[in-house]
DNA sequence: GTAGTTGTGGTTTTT
DNA sequence: CCACAACTAC
């Protein structure tokens, strides 16, 4: 194998890299060189004399698994190792043994389309619907995120059914039901079912399961802390026959939990696999030890939790800072003003990333760059492929792939506007439900529907004929075909009439023919459906540019698995980080702690954490809560405001803040009357929960709240 | 059948 | 605060 300096591991990491049979636990803490155990790990069983083409590598990201694609490619070891997500490993499996699971009665054909939320949304909708159930109780939302548990724990409809005992759960049964179906008829599987279907296969057809052990003999699960359940069953039916499971990962890094990842999947590992050699790397070699302090301090407070240490290898560097500032827009100028003065002082951009708990916070940032001309790229997750008229082009796409994809096909038979409304969709479809054919069928006879009036008969006929016309194209490059659909169809005419706002649509449109075009270079077989399947699993975190000469400006969750010179957290606010909807529960906020804890080990040389006094929330601008974080890590909170000439309106207290009973009626300036939920007696810092009348509960800090006791308490 | 308007519901993180 | 759905007016 050429290039690789196996001499400069480490003990331990030599202990991994060079395991080769059996199971393997490799505990990574944050910055301990464990993407290089994993390659180099590649590299030195293709060395032993394992055929690539026997070594499956799994990662969390697309992003991840392109990254290791190339390490590999650079040792000289990519061809013929399969490395990809779960997802994209589960639709080439599906894809590939669709003939397969139809002689067990499965509807999935090979062609099949890959339903994102929204299209999940829309299906859901009708499900409930068609259960003349009222959508507010049972939410969309609410709805999907308890069939998506059900889907990772394994549990299909009609298992679910049986065990349903209460309102509740039979009503749900029914709506998964109907909702399966659904999918079914559009020939479509969820991100969910991707992994579900995979699984039921490979455990339930052992020829399936055969092939699939014979060709990968050596099996790599990254971030193995933040698989679910049903990623689990996968893994183990994949190294079921030969034991060679080795998975990576850190229960502290652990941040999935909320989409049904299971941190008992790493922590059990020793368990489902007793012979298994088991590695720490606990060096880092990544931040400073001011840094590593700082992160160590803070996961000590997560009780579940394997002791881990972290180790310094670096020499002490600068204090990490933590400021507060005035309001989000003061945060963000004070992050830019210290990103310009790094800037001047010869750090280069693509070094400084800013983190924040959730996409909506980027805008004040985004303004301030913007202002201050310095270059940046939000890191976002599926922006541009949520576009309308992306939506729009890949629907037209999607529906000749696969022509029962009707959520599709309803999305674009009147997109241009071209006289098809409702009523006539709605009379094609129940003649198409008379009938027992689809709605796709349907419209090839729209002249047998006597329901219809002849115009809209003529009109239905054109759109009929055309996707007939560039049906005939399929087989060819996807960048021809996606061109052609755009003027054919009228898209391109439409964009371009003044009737649109966007500008932008039609560049849009350009990239996503450029991305095909790439995608027809690139590909072995270029074809539509794999095409399409391909970039269903996308999303422009992918995309990220690590090279640019830009600030990189992206959640929590999205900087896992990145390291940076300079990093910044904004927003350590109660109800930020840790987020209000994540704090039902103590299992909920150690979590929102590792994500924090994540956010902190990305930075190598310096790390600055913010919050503000004032944040503007759901529209309303209002007076925060620093984080409990902060006061975990000890820190030492500078009020820039306080540094400058700065006049505070609100008079100090001089430490004596009102004590508070719960049940006590309070009054606030802008929230009203309320009673007192609950009371932390922490002195100048205490904390209250008030109910207000107007049914909302908040968080206040008495110091600043200004309540007003308004009686004696009962 | 369509376009514009009002109302309502949901509002984290991502494959 | 935003997106979407239902409603209304043409």
């Amino acid at each position: 194998m050429q290039d690789v300096r196996y001499d400069e591991l480490t003990a331990s990491q030599r202990k991994a890299v060079f395991h080769v049979e059996g199971p393997l636990l490799v505990l990574a803490g944050p910055g301990s060189g464990k993407t290089r155990v994993i390659t180099c790990r590649i590299a030195a069983l293709i060395d032993s004399g394992v055929r690539p083409y026997n070594i499956c590598a799994i990662t969390f990201t697309n992003r991840a698994a392109e990254e290791m694609r190339q390490r590999a490619a650079s040792y000289g070891a990519a061809g013929g190792a399969h490395i990809s997500t779960f997802h994209s490993l589960c639709v080439r499996v599906l894809r590939k043994y669709a003939g397969a699971m139809a002689a067990t009665g499965s509807p999935i054909r090979s062609n099949f389309s890959i339903y994102d939320d929204s299209d999940q949304g829309r299906c859901i909708r009708g499900a409930v619907k068609q259960c003349e159930l009222d959508t507010k109780n049972f939410s969309p939302g609410r709805c999907l995120a308890a069939i998506s548990a059900l889907k990772n724990r394994l549990v299909d409809a009609d298992a679910f059914a049986e065990e349903a005992d209460d309102f509740f759960s039979k009503t749900l049964a029914k709506i998964y039901r109907r909702y399966q179906s659904i999918l079914n008829e559009n020939n479509a599987l969820d991100f969910d079912d991707l992994l579900m279907e995979t699984a039921l296969l490979l455990e339930n057809n052992p020829q399936v399961r055969g092939e699939l052990n014979n060709r990968f003999r050596f099996l790599l699960v990254d971030e193995y802390q933040d698989t679910n359940h049903a990623q689990y069953r996968i893994a183990r039916a994949l190294a079921s026959e030969h034991n060679n499971i080795c998975v990576t990962g850190d229960p502290d890094q652990s941040i999935y939990r909320w989409r049904g990842a299971d941190i008992g999947n790493i922590l059990a590992f020793e368990k489902d696999w007793p012979d298994a050699a088991v590695v720490k790397l606990e060096d880092n070699f990544r931040s400073t030890p001011n840094i590593l302090n700082l992160a160590d301090k803070l996961i000590a407070f997560n009780k579940q939790r394997k002791e881990k240490r972290l180790v310094a290898t670096r020499q002490a560097g600068e204090d990490v800072s933590v400021n507060v500032l005035e309001d989000e827009e003061e945060e963000a100028a004070a992050v830019a003003m210290q990103i310009k003065e790094l800037s001047e002082h010869g750090s280069s951009l693509n070094g400084i990333a800013v983190f924040y708990r959730t996409n909506a916070m980027s805008r004040p940032l985004e303004e301030a760059f913007i202002r201050e001309k310095i270059p940046y790229q939000v890191v976002r997750g599926v922006e541009f492929y949520n576009r309308k008229e992306i939506r729009d082009m890949l629907a037209y796409l999607k529906v000749l792939a696969n022509t029962s994809d009707e959520v599709s096909l309803l999305r674009i038979i009147n997109t241009p506007a071209r006289g098809i409304g409702k009523t006539t969709i709605e009379r094609i479809r129940s003649y198409a439900a008379a009938q027992g054919i689809s709605f796709y069928v349907a419209l090839g006879r729209v002249g047998q529907i006597d329901s219809l009036g002849n115009g809209p008969k003529a009109k239905v006929a054109v759109f009929a004929s055309m996707i007939k016309q560039f049906e005939q194209d399929i087989e060819g490059p996807v960048a021809s075909l996606t061109e052609r659909v755009l003027v054919e169809s009228g898209m391109q005419k439409y964009l371009q009439s003044g009737d649109v706002k966007e500008e932008s649509a039609l560049e849009n449109i350009d990239a996503l023919i450029s991305a095909a075009a790439e995608y027809d270079k690139r590909s072995e077989e270029p074809s539509l459906v794999d095409y399409l399947q391909e970039i269903s699993l996308f999303s422009d975190t992918d995309s990220y540019d690590v090279s640019s000469e830009r600030v990189a400006l992206m959640t929590l969750h999205a900087a896992k698995g990145l390291e940076f010179e300079n990093v910044f957290i904004i927003g350590l606010e109660e109800g930020i980080l840790p987020h209000e909807r994540s704090t039902s529960s103590p299992e909920e906020l150690e979590e929102e702690r590792r994500l924090f804890f994540v956010g902190i080990t990305r930075a190598k040389d310096r790390l600055w954490i913010s919050y503000s006094w004032y944040r503007t929330f759901h529209g309303q601008f209002l007076r925060t809560i620093q984080s409990p974080f902060l006061y975990e890590i000890g820190a030492e909170v500078r009020d820039v405001m306080d540094d400058e000439d700065e006049d505070d309106d609100f008079e100090d207290t001089g430490g004596a803040v009102p004590k508070f009973i719960v049940g006590e009626l309070v009054g606030h300036k802008s929230f009203g009357l309320g009673r007192v939920q609950e009371y932390t007696d922490m002195g100048e810092n205490s904390v209250v929960v008030v109910k207000f009348n107007t049914g909302q509960t908040k968080t206040l800090m008495v110091k600043y709240a200004k309540l007003l006791k308004m009686q004696s308490p009962q």
